[in-house]
DNA sequence: GTCCGTGCAAAGGATTTGCATAATC
DNA sequence: GATTATGCAAATCCTTTGCACGGAC
């Protein structure tokens, strides 16, 4: 009971983030922008494709063109809601912007997603750019491997 | 005279080592392999795009199907000759595979890429992983920015 | 009521594949 | 001569786009 008002609450909460984070960048508040929104929120560890988001809401009742899964996400991402990887080289993934820069483990059995910082890495990538006269605009490390279960 | 003979000699022995190569992997010796493993053998320090393979040696007279380019190109990343990217979003590129384990750093304007390794980095990597208890399989660090003659 | 968002179907671009012809060994 | 390569065109995959309708403000 209190766990479900709990609960509850905290979508309340989050729904109302959610519309004022859209109304924010300019987007209109729609049931596809919200439930993507909250989508991104309640996978903070999986990195999702377009496919998959449609997919998840579907199995939800949420029968949503996946034409607009890919147009809110480009939205979301030119917003800066959102950042685009890809990991492998089949589709996108997505993942909400937090604002903190990371690199990313990534298992390549099951797919999960490990994100890490290591200010020594990015310590020598400035240097290694410097010693060459490169002026770094962006950098992406991804580890590919068996994650503790898979292995 | 003399640079003609010398860069002919070199190119003689090209031929041959390339063509043993291909005989070593199983594949018969074809204009469009040889042609193609000489122009990624020339361009150590460009990576190319099938586009650009085919591009580049419809000007030097060897019309080649793009078709026939991914062909090659695919049997050469099976056999181990070649390595395939994906820098940017586009297209994959393609380097001779020289055994020597490398990351990229990529020129956003030009598209100049430099190798580097820094055993720091390497070492790192592999702290963060057993500190998650991944086993890593492969990695990709691409550094992204200005290089010293666009910025 | 205006403007923006959605769904559907069609287009798009890079890569792959099927099939008949042509080359290698 | 048998097997493997090539070229062309068509197919494929993920993603984007055009257009008519529906919803937000």
């Amino acid at each position: 009971m209190i766990l479900g008002l709990l609960t509850r609450c905290k979508y309340v909460r989050l729904f109302k983030m959610n519309k004022e984070n859209l109304k924010k960048v300019g987007l209109k508040t729609t049931l596809p922008r919200l439930k993507i929104l909250q989508l991104l929120e309640d996978n903070k560890n999986n990195h999702l494709s377009a496919e998959q988001i449609q997919r998840t809401l579907a199995n939800d009742n949420q029968d949503i063109g996946l034409a607009t899964v890919y147009r809110v996400l480009g939205q979301f991402e030119k917003a800066g809601l959102v950042i685009r990887h890809k990991f492998d080289e089949e589709s996108f993934v997505y993942e909400l912007d937090r604002g903190n820069h990371h690199d990313h483990m990534i298992c390549v059995k099951c797919n999960v997603v490990v994100e890490f910082v290591d200010q020594n890495i990015e310590d020598r990538q400035k240097e290694i750019a410097s010693q060459h006269g490169f002026i770094i605009t962006e950098h992406k490390l991804n580890i590919f491997g068996f994650c503790n279960k898979c292995k």
